[in-house]
DNA sequence: CGATAGATTGATACTGCTCAATATGGGTGG
DNA sequence: CCACCCATATTGAGCAGTATCAATCTATCG
């Protein structure tokens, strides 16, 4: 296990340091934060929809998804989380929670007070600025996530749900873009494309059966990486930078 | 016409004051910017996909949407906005625009310099904060289209539509809930609900039938408000506050 | 070694799409 | 003022992509 993975504070520094230039000050003032870790078995809730947060929540490892249920009970994944991810950022200007995040895996948290965050956020500008623009590329991703349910067919929005994936796990240094573990299940899938689980499961084979993907045991082979983001119309470019 | 629409400004300010508490300086401060103001006629856009911004983008009059194109020529409707809306203040810290802004009806639109804005919103940070706060919930109101479009059937998707605009227009104070001009024609709410034209036309007179709404000529109004937000599951908790 | 969650497959049903034709209404030029 | 034109709305018929339902198979784990 890396060494950074022992400090959180560490962690969200260098996710930090990904999105604006911090200087010594910055940081300094970001490894005086306080947190609270806690640890999640994989399907637990760590935040649910309309709860009053007070703390922010530091993915330190495994992996989260956000989702909100529908009147009928059914679930949409509107993000998929890892290590160095905050979670729920909006909580501080957004006192409610407005959906669930979930652990995916077995996931370890730290909890980070908004109070602090907001102070660091202030007297540090640049923090702030990072926060901040975490939180627009964040709208940039949904933004394309609606456009992936709303108007691409079964094939495209999975191959596209891999690509955003694969990009940003090898942005965050978390593994190879042409092979690591894919944390979540078909149905995690399946609620994240707007699908049924049984309708991923033939598409993932269709994909097996071109060639593109292989995909067995939780474990995701990018075996034509051009070929997935074709099938997929996957342009990074609005992940702005946070996948390059 | 009321008298704030003179002032794009003014009407700035009264936006952002529904999101923050301005004091007598942040309101000098807004009303120092510069500004350009253009007209557009129907079905112009705004801003491109790919354009790098040096400005913002105020809604002084008339009616936008934002949107991307997927590969295979599909338009997908992101956002509607309204007079008063700052259609893409992420340009404030991300330069490249990732979708398109595109007029829905004739508009009339104040460019504010991004560096003008972004300096008020660091040298006031109440009005920045208000901004920030502006994006988020912008950003919670896409997870909301996420879950309209992945997880609710035809009838629904076009109920929580009408609903959010609904309230929103309200709260913008452009009109009363139960009755109000809808700018969009069905191709657009097709692209903003991720179906066909045909279908949001049979889909909207089951509604009519229904006797939940009457809808023609752009002129829509709610005969059931109670009906139409438990057809759409619409809960309004998602917007913050921007429509209560 | 069973228990259990997840993956896989088959058969069938249905929602929403496609294609195509017609109607309507608001705007425009003669 | 009327006739025409165009975008938009409306309707019908047939089809396709996904959903549903249900069964079986396969890892993993205590």
């Amino acid at each position: 296990m890396p060494a950074f993975i022992a400090d959180p504070l560490l962690l969200l520094t260098r996710k930090l340091q990904t999105l604006a230039r911090l200087d010594e000050a910055d940081r300094e003032a970001l490894a005086s934060l306080n947190f609270r870790t806690e640890e999640f078995e994989a399907g637990r809730y760590l935040v649910r929809e309309g709860d009053d947060a007070s703390a922010c929540c530091l993915l330190v490892e495994g992996y989260a998804c956000r989702h909100k249920l529908a009147d009928d009970g059914g679930r949409q994944i509107v993000s998929f989380h890892m290590a160095g991810d905050v979670v729920d950022l909006q909580h501080l200007l957004l006192a409610r929670a407005d959906h669930n995040v979930q652990a995916l895996t077995r996931a370890l948290v730290a909890w980070i007070p908004c109070i602090e965050l907001k102070r660091v956020g202030r007297e540090r500008p640049t923090v702030g600025q990072a926060m901040w623009r975490e939180t627009l590329i964040e709208a940039s991703i949904f933004r394309e996530w609606v456009l992936n349910v709303g108007r691409r067919d079964a094939k495209a929005r999975i191959a596209h749900m891999l690509c955003e994936f694969a990009a940003r796990l090898a942005h965050a240094g978390l593994g190879p873009i042409e092979r690591f573990p894919l944390p979540m299940t078909q149905t995690d899938i399946a609620d994240a494309t707007g699908m049924t689980p049984v309708h991923v499961n033939r598409t993932l084979r269709q994909l097996r059966e071109e060639g593109v993907i292989a995909h067995k045991h939780r474990d995701l082979q990018i075996l034509d990486w051009r070929g997935l983001r074709r099938a997929g119309g996957f342009d990074p470019a609005y992940l702005h930078g946070m996948a390059a």
